[in-house]
Parts: structure tokens; C-alpha cells; sequence
DNA sequence: TCCCCTCGAGTTCA
DNA sequence: CTCGAGGGGA
């Protein structure tokens, strides 16, 4: 809660900047020592801009330690986004040696290889960060984090610094262009040194290696980076002007030729028996490394088998990284709560004795649904192993039965939801007529924790994103009677009796009402697709959204179909479930939402006080405009999805059986079912350069 | 009909 | 990050 300077008592404000002094204080350590800055740039600075302004209304009250005094804390420089020429993706997990096998034997299948040997490449899982360097014509001419996979951080001057990356290539046969790939790391016997000597100054040490090579590294002082033990070991590499190589064996040894440290350790096994081997020998060799290794990495050796592979989603097919076990703890269980999503989901959440994993206390951990309780037996009073997933989300492995208390009875999920309406718990029954995990609270938006929770989705940063609307505050307005329901948010800016009970509130002066007004009116005017994202209809996500918005052009457009559907007008239904990923769960669950009387009236409201921007309408002047296409077979050009949105920028449809209402068929190599029906019925087929050249023109 | 892949929904810690 | 389930290819 802020209040607003002018309302402050002296001791108020001498409290505040305590507290505000520990809060920028730690902002601070974070984001220079661990390197994980854990509010928005934004949100920093308006906690020192807070102080500023206490400061100067009570100069008095100014602190020694207080944050304006120190110099250089701030994360206000920042480092330029580099697009990088190719995504830097990351790696599937495996965790045992059967995930390991499943890898191997989709590689087999996707391939198509019975019987023949894979050769793979093991590769020591160096845990640091990683980094691309471009070489244009052998010279280093930019280096990057990874930041989230497309765009990272210039940090050129930073990773030219590194005794292991050559400024200019050394050998022969390099790429005219090159993005080089690797780790950045530290080892442990540089790492203690540095503790040490930052110890000595009075400085705060790192808490690992990891975060130290992180730290190191994004320094904005390329001068501190320079002294910093920095070491760097290159694996792989991204956009290329011409091949590397023909395996990723032979990759690593050109790299090497090129001046880069490459990892001794890295193996090369002819048949994917060998790797569980290098894992063994990896583990083995783990404590006398010199630096930390989190896993081996496998890759499919040969680079045309890995084309072909390609990726699923965000990480390679081609790849998969086997992780040591993490780091593992016990604790006590000491109750299981259950929490209510915005759809009336009911998930169970535990209580722990708090307890350090990896570094961070944990006190809480998901259940995920009472299946899942009952398949590990939990129960209250349990002492449970613990784990931190991927090293972030806490996870209970099992309970320790030999530990639990005799009474234990087991944990019987609750029948009514917590709310104070105590609604009946339901499980819903699939299509297939099958009992869903999921248990719900069945009261709906009648249900005061799930309207609360709907306000929290409609303000979030995908939705309308409201600034100054935060959780708390949201809870709080509810609370009073504020805000019911989503057009009340737009209601409390302009209606002055809202005005006037905010104004009444403890901590709301002029100037947190101008700031929430402000964030309040700059949202009035919204996207299709995120207004439809906002109302938090069941099964309809940021990208279903899209596709209605794209699809319907305009919100009078949407509700007119809905309202068609309702009324039963079949061809209405058939013509949303024609939609990419839109089926009869998602077209229910929007005919529900919108044939309830309060639910239509709230958003007549909302789009009364919104404004609504039409959706780019589909194209109708190119050669496939209005046009249903499906493509099938495989395609060697384009991947699947991009056929799809390449076809959908030009105004086509895609489908994706063959019938009547088609009106070109794309067919790759490898079709089967779809050309014949095709055929049968007449309808146009395309090889894919014939539809390239029609979608190009 | 059977998988595989995406999407949605819920989640942790500092 | 993880799980469950919808959608759609084979």
C-alpha cells in the first residue's frame, strides 16, 4: 500500500524509507549478484522515485544507507537488443535412462531407420550461459546472450574481453558469416578466488559460479568483466553463410581449428548404446572437472539426419539433454490447500516446513489434482522428498512412509469449494465419456473467488494489462464493491461517486488516482484479440483468440455468429469449427459463456465503455483470397505451419480434411488418403512449388 | 483409432 | 515448468 507523500505522518515516512531503503537495497544486489532482477525496470523505478519524493518532503528523515545516496546501483544503462540470425533454442530433458531411450527410438522412427546404427555426439552439459558471437569475414563483429531464445543482449565489448574468444578466426574454411555458440562460464578454483577477493573489499559474493558468469558477463563496464575469470567453451552455432560441416563431430574439430576451446570430454558414440556410458563416465568424472556440468547433451551426429529431423515446437528433435538428478530434499507436509483458478479449477497446493533446495527456501509446492495425491498417497503429517523441476518449480517426488504418523489418515479431497458459497466440487465428463482430473467448484461466476480471479485474468499483462491495477489492489476493490465486474474498471475512471470512494480509501491520494486513471483510459481502446483473450472464456487462449479475431474481423461480427450458434443455426457452428484448433469443446464453452443472461448483460456493459479495434481483415485480392486450402503429405520448402500461415495471410482458409467445400489440395510427397479424396471429388491439387508460385504471384 | 503436438491453465521463488 | 486434454495428422 502506498500512500500518497503529502498524507504522511514523520513517522510514516521515516518507516517508509526504511522499508524502501531494504527494498531498492535488494533490487539491487539482485540484479548486479545474481543477475536476476525480479521487477520490471518501471516498478524499480518508481520505488526510487518514492523515495526521492519522501526525501524532498522530509529532508530531515534522510537515511545514511538511504538508496540516492549511493552511486551506480541503479540497472538504468541497458544493453541493445541483438535478433539473432537463428533462434537459439533450448534443449527437451531427459531425466532417466528410459527418456533417454524414448529419444532414441523417436530419432529412429522420425528417420525411419531400423536396425542401422545412430551415431551421436555426447557432449559434457556445461552449466554457465550461453552466448553467440557473429564473425563477418573471420573478424568478431558482435556477441549476445541468449536472452529468450530470438533476441538477446549486446554484450560485445563484455565477451571480447575472454581470453578464449579470438577476435579474429584463426585456420581456414570459415564462413564468410557465422554465428559461433557456446557457454560462458567459471571455473570453481577462479570462482573461490573471485569470492574471496570480493570478500576482502567488502563486496557480497556470488552464491555459485553460474550466477557470477552471468553477473560477469553484464557488466556495463567492460573494464569489470575484464577482470573477471571468464572462460568460454563453443558447441554449436547458428546462421551460417555456407556449411560447417557434415557432422557435428567434425563441427566441433572445425571450431577447434578456429581457435575456440572445445570441450575435451565430448565423445562421439556410434550407436545410441554407447550413451548411457558417456552419462556414467560424465558422473564419474563430474567432481574432477574443475567447473560445473549439469548433464550430457546428445545430438544426432550426422547434420543432413538432423535437418531432416528439424523441431518440435522450441527445441531440436535432434537433441535432448540428459540431466543429472537434481538436487533433492525431505520435508514435512503440513497441510494441503486448495486454490480456485479463474475457471473454477480447484487445485491442491501444499504447505511445507520450509526447507532449502538449491539454494532458495521452499514452502510451497503444487499438487497439480487430487489424482496426483492419491497416486503418491500424500499425506498431512507426511515427511516428503522434494525436488526443484528443471532447477526452478518446486516438485514432491513421493512420501517417506516409514516417516509418517501413525494417524495419518489419508487426504480426502473436499466436496464443496472453499468459497464462502460452499458450491458442490464436479468433475466433468469428456466427449469420450470419461471423468476429467480437473475438479471444479461448480458456481461459476457466482463464485466470489473466481470472479476475483476473471478480474485478475481481464487486467492481466496479456489481456488489457492495466497498469496500476495489480492483483492486490483488484482484491481490495472487490472487496469494497469497486469493481464486480469487468466494465466497473472502466466505470471507476469516469464515475465520479467512484472517484469519490477511492479518494475515501486509506492510501489513495491525487496522485495514485491520476496514475490508476491514466493506466485505467489508456487501455479504452483494445484489439479484437485481446478483448476476446480478456474475457477468459474456457478454452479460449491468446492463440484461439487470434484465430477468432482473424477469423470474424469484428467483435459485432463474432457476438452476431455466437448468438447464431446459440439459436442452433448449424451451418453458424460449422463454420467457427472450421476454424484452425477450434472444436466443439471451445465452441460449448463459448456458447455457454455468452447464452448466459448475466454474462451477456456484463459484456454488453464492457463493450459499451470500450472500444473495440476491428482485426485485420482477410486479404481478398489474391489468388487464393476466400479459398479453402489443405495441405498434405510432406512438405520440402515450407514447414507445415508456415504453409498455414502463409495461406492465411493471402485470405485463404486452411483445412484440414479434404471434402467438398476444398478447393485446393497441396500435396507433398507421402500423401495418401487426402490426394485420393482429393481426386475423387475433382478438386485442384497443387505440388508445392505450384502453390508457392500461386501464393507469390 | 492411435499417437503427437499445441494450447490452456495452473504453478514457485526471489 | 508441468499436467491434462483438444485438435488433427497418419
Amino acid at each position: 500500500m502506498t500512500l500518497d507523500v503529502d498524507a504522511l505522518t514523520e513517522a510514516e515516512a521515516a518507516a517508509d524509507l526504511e522499508r524502501l531503503a531494504r527494498e531498492i537495497a535488494e533490487h539491487d544486489e539482485r540484479y548486479h549478484r545474481e543477475d536476476a532482477p525480479t521487477i520490471s525496470d518501471a516498478a524499480y523505478d518508481a520505488l526510487k522515485r518514492r523515495n526521492a519524493e519522501l526525501e524532498a518532503r522530509f529532508p530531515q528523515l534522510v537515511r545514511p544507507d538511504s538508496p540516492s545516496l549511493r552511486v551506480g546501483a541503479a540497472p538504468a544503462a541497458k544493453f541493445s537488443p541483438v535478433e539473432h540470425g537463428v533462434p537459439m533454442l533450448s534443449l527437451d530433458n531427459a531425466f532417466s535412462d528410459g527418456e533417454v531411450a524414448d529419444f532414441v527410438g523417436r530419432v529412429r522412427r522420425f528417420l525411419r531407420l531400423d536396425g542401422e546404427p545412430i551415431a551421436f555426439t555426447a557432449e559434457p552439459k556445461i552449466d554457465g550461459l550461453s552466448a553467440s558471437l557473429r564473425y563477418e569475414r573471420g573478424r568478431l563483429v558482435q556477441g549476445a546472450t541468449r536472452g529468450d531464445g530470438r533476441t538477446g543482449e549486446d554484450v560485445t565489448e563484455n565477451l571480447r574481453t575472454l581470453p578464449d574468444i579470438p577476435d579474429r578466426l584463426s585456420g581456414e574454411g570459415w564462413p564468410e558469416v557465422i554465428e559461433v555458440r557456446g557457454e560462458v562460464y567459471i571455473r570453481h578454483a577462479d570462482f573461490a578466488a573471485m569470492n574471496a577477493a570480493e570478500a576482502e573489499a567488502g563486496r557480497r559474493t556470488y552464491a555459485n559460479p553460474r550466477n557470477a558468469a552471468a553477473g560477469s558477463l553484464r557488466q556495463l563496464d567492460a573494464a569489470v568483466t575484464a577482470q573477471r575469470p571468464l572462460r568460454f567453451f563453443a558447441y554449436a552455432w547458428g546462421l551460417t553463410s555456407a556449411p560447417v560441416a557434415e557432422t557435428q563431430w567434425e563441427a566441433l574439430a572445425r571450431l577447434r581449428d578456429w581457435g575456440f576451446p572445445v570441450s575435451e570430454e565430448a565423445e562421439r558414440v556410434l550407436d545410441a548404446e554407447g550413451l548411457l556410458e558417456v552419462y556414467a563416465r560424465a558422473q564419474a568424472r563430474r567432481p574432477h572437472l574443475g567447473y560445473d556440468i549439469d548433464g550430457v547433451v546428445y545430438k544426432v551426429d550426422r547434420l543432413d539426419w538432423q535437418a531432416r529431423l528439424g523441431f518440435v515446437s522450441r527445441s531440436p528433435r535432434w537433441a535432448v539433454a540428459h540431466k543429472f538428478p537434481a538436487e533433492q530434499a525431505r520435508t514435512v507436509l503440513e497441510g494441503i490447500d486448495i486454490q480456485v483458478g479463474r475457471t473454477g479449477a480447484l487445485t491442491p497446493v501444499a504447505r511445507l516446513r520450509p526447507v532449502t533446495v538449491g539454494g532458495v527456501t521452499v514452502v510451497n509446492a503444487t499438487l497439480h489434482n487430487a489424482d496426483e495425491i492419491a497416486r503418491k498417497d500424500l499425506r498431512v503429517g507426511d515427511t516428503v522428498l522434494i525436488q526443484r523441476a528443471g532447477d526452478v518449480i518446486p516438485q514432491i517426488l513421493q512420501a517417506l512412509p516409514e516417516d509418517r504418523p501413525p494417524e495419518a489418515p489419508p487426504y480426502v479431497f473436499p466436496d464443496v469449494c472453499p468459497c464462502p458459497l460452499r458450491t458442490p466440487v464436479v468433475r466433468e465428463t469428456t466427449a469420450a465419456g470419461v471423468e476429467t482430473v480437473v475438479r471444479r467448484c461448480s458456481g461459476e461466476l457466482a463464485c466470489p473467488f473466481q470472479r476475483v480471479e476473471h478480474l485478475k485474468h481481464f487486467v492481466s499483462r496479456r489481456a488489457f494489462d492495466i497498469e496500476g491495477l495489480g492483483e492486490k489492489q483488484l482484491q481490495a476493490f472487490y472487496d469494497d464493491g469497486l469493481v464486480r465486474e469487468p466494465a466497473d474498471i472502466f466505470r471507476l475512471a469516469r464515475d465520479e461517486a467512484r472517484l469519490q470512494a477511492l479518494r475515501e480509501r486509506e492510501g489513495y491520494g491525487e496522485t495514485s488516482i491520476r496514475n490508476l486513471v491514466a493506466g485505467i483510459e489508456a487501455r479504452r481502446t483494445i484489439s479484437l484479440e485481446r478483448f476476446i483473450f480478456a474475457l477468459g472464456v474456457r478454452h479460449v487462449g491468446e492463440t484461439t483468440a487470434r484465430t477468432l479475431a482473424q477469423a470474424y474481423g469484428s467483435w459485432p461480427r463474432l457476438a452476431e455468429a455466437l448468438e447464431a450458434i446459440i439459436a442452433g443455426d448449424a451451418g453458424a457452428r460449422a463454420d467457427m469449427d472450421a476454424l484452425d484448433k477450434i472444436g466443439d469443446p471451445t465452441i460449448d464453452a463459448l456458447a455457454a459463456y455468452f447464452g448466459e443472461a448475466h454474462n451477456r448483460e456484463a459484456v454488453r456493459r464492457l463493450v459499451d465503455a470500450v472500444s473495440i479495434e476491428d482485426a485485420e481483415r482477410p486479404k481478398t485480392d489474391t489468388a487464393v483470397a476466400g479459398k479453402t486450402v489443405v495441405f498434405t503429405g510432406a512438405l520440402e520448402r515450407l514447414t507445415r505451419d508456415e504453409a498455414k500461415a502463409q495461406a492465411a495471410a493471402l485470405g485463404a482458409k486452411v483445412g484440414s480434411s479434404v471434402s467438398r467445400k476444398t478447393d485446393i489440395v497441396v500435396a507433398g510427397p507421402g500423401a495418401g488418403s487426402k490426394l485420393k479424396t482429393a481426386q475423387e471429388l475433382g478438386v485442384q491439387v497443387l505440388t508445392e512449388d505450384e502453390w508457392l508460385a500461386l501464393a507469390t504471384g
